[in-house]
DNA sequence: AATGAATGAGATTTCATTCAT
DNA sequence: CATGAATGAAATCTCATTCAT
């Protein structure tokens, strides 16, 4: 949580923080990196943060929140269960593929030891609206009749897995396979 | 005639190091606790593996393998595709759900900037036979038709999601509850 | 403004870590003692020389530059040959006596393993021009016939000798006795 | 002091000890490499030598007995001045060129912080003839008068640098130029 | 506020020595 | 006596954090 509010730095520290996980393992991130990456002095992160935790708390709560907002986009809540459901599933999946080291970030950073509980039941919070979409869909029947977590989890586990899995052999998605994901997706969850 | 190599502290060693990455996150993983909860000298942990970084490699390959033996189970491969991909599924389910801690300790270290490239390779040659059954489910058109790896990605990416967030609610999945997650898998795969 | 690199702890550092190896030996040097001496943290120490290895070889080539600078002075150059040399073997000579810890220093250090070969290398031509002095006293037939690394040899271990036996023993040297040792090195070299 | 016998032990110890400390520094011997190269367990070096310490030691006493040895040769001591003075000069030269790392062993441990000041005496008494015949030549009106101590230094200490240095650059000495070292051991020291 | 040198607690690793076999 | 696995005190080095400028 900045304390100041030269937003320049602040944007520099968070991009010098992703990227650095993402290059070194989060084992391996030191502030005297971040520091450097962002162009800053290592006495000066601390300005904007009190300590390590709640430098990588808050790029972790920022970043969820950003991730969040890729799949829930007001402008498509009103179409019909399986146009809404494309829009939110590609509209997340897209933005996994384009920004994969802020979703592995996020993925990370969850089991690291270093997010606060208070954070990410926050960051889970974001999510409502997904949940609420679905639960929607389970009274229409359109949606297999099961704990909406458990449809969400298995709808995310695939996305990212797969994105890993591309990113990390250098693939690229044809159209084509992308609406076989799609598929898979829509087939895993609909009754 | 010396002592001999002990089989019970590699044993001892491995199950306090899963044990402690569990716990306190991997970020807090240190060598000192790791001998003290394996019950022998921080000096003897050297004995057996020569610094940090080869004592979870070699914990994670270890590991890896047993996670691909949870799933790749010959008593299973000559049953019908359905009913050998029913055994797989469970099989893999059931072992994480059984021991979380591992399946954790794999997905997380894999991103942590401590696997080294060709251990990462290595186990990732123990999923080959899951790749031939998948392959051969295609010919026979059970399987939707694209990557094999994508469609692994994407049922591993969803039991891992839906283990984790069992484990981390502290939920007690009932049987038809997995029995819908299965069949999500299974219609998500199949043509 | 932040604070800037301190020449003064670098010297202090330089003078523990030469007193140090005098006193205690050098299998006995610890950066913790260095560090105490010195007067500055362990971790400072780092921040001057990345290594144990890299302070100790900082030290032995900034001491076998001074104990060069010892022997080769530019205003002795001018004088006739007699007089130069026994102005540099003075010159040397005393300055061990002053400095037996840095004569040591350089003595040990050399064979202990430490020490580079780039930085043996680099030390060595801090002492060309006493090989180009003694070339010309050759060349006038004052110096006996032989290679100079032969005779400097010579020179150089009969004084470093008889010092370290005059440090051990606690002896006070009288002049009538420097004399005699000057009168052995001159007698050695001239034809 | 070996509290046992087998002296093909002691002697492959020996051995070891010596060739290690030419090889790597002091700095860098180790227990465990010393039992390696020598061929025996860890645990059989105790049974030898109480610590390190004691080992070096020992190692230490008998080389420079065995040096000694090399100077003082009682099938010499009947000749003239001269004549005799030549045969130890050239018997410790020889000597110093086939066993430079006995000559270095004994040089870089006394300044090293291991050797005993016992040991230090005690090994000095073994010079004790070469003194004796110092001073004798001294009576004789054959050697400059100066305590015998600093000649003896001198004639070690320019020795040693000299084999240090053809040792060191993988010289060959021609007889020529040993005739000539000779000569300016001989000049030094004759009145 | 910004800097980066300085700090020192704490981590990893080493290695002389011990001890069970 | 011989072995080498086991030990743990102590060494080196790291790095989040502080602080003088």
């Amino acid at each position: 949580m900045p304390k100041v509010k030269d937003q320049n730095k602040v944007n520099a520290i968070y991009k010098a923080t992703i990227e650095l996980v993402t290059k070194t393992g989060f084992s391996g991130l030191k502030m005297a990196e971040v520091a450097k990456k962002s162009g800053v002095a290592t006495g000066t992160l601390y300005v904007y943060y009190i300590s390590k935790e709640q430098l990588i708390n808050d790029v972790f709560v920022v970043t969820k929140k950003e991730v969040a907002g890729a799949i829930i986009n007001s402008k498509y809540v009103k179409g019909s269960f399986n146009k809404t459901f494309k829009a939110m599933w590609y509209g997340y999946f897209k933005y996994c593929l384009l920004n994969p080291e802020k979703m592995l970030f996020v993925e990370q950073f969850i089991y690291s030891g270093y997010i606060t509980e208070a954070n990410i039941i926050k960051t889970n919070t974001y999510f409502e609206p997904l949940n609420q979409f679905l639960i929607e869909g389970q009274k229409n029947d359109y949606v297999k009749k099961m704990d909406v977590a458990l449809i969400k989890a298995h709808l995310q586990g695939a996305i990212h897995e797969i994105v890993k899995m591309v990113v990390r052999e250098g693939l690229k998605l044809k159209k084509k396979d992308m609406n076989t994901c799609f598929t898979m997706a829509w087939d895993s969850i609909t009754e």
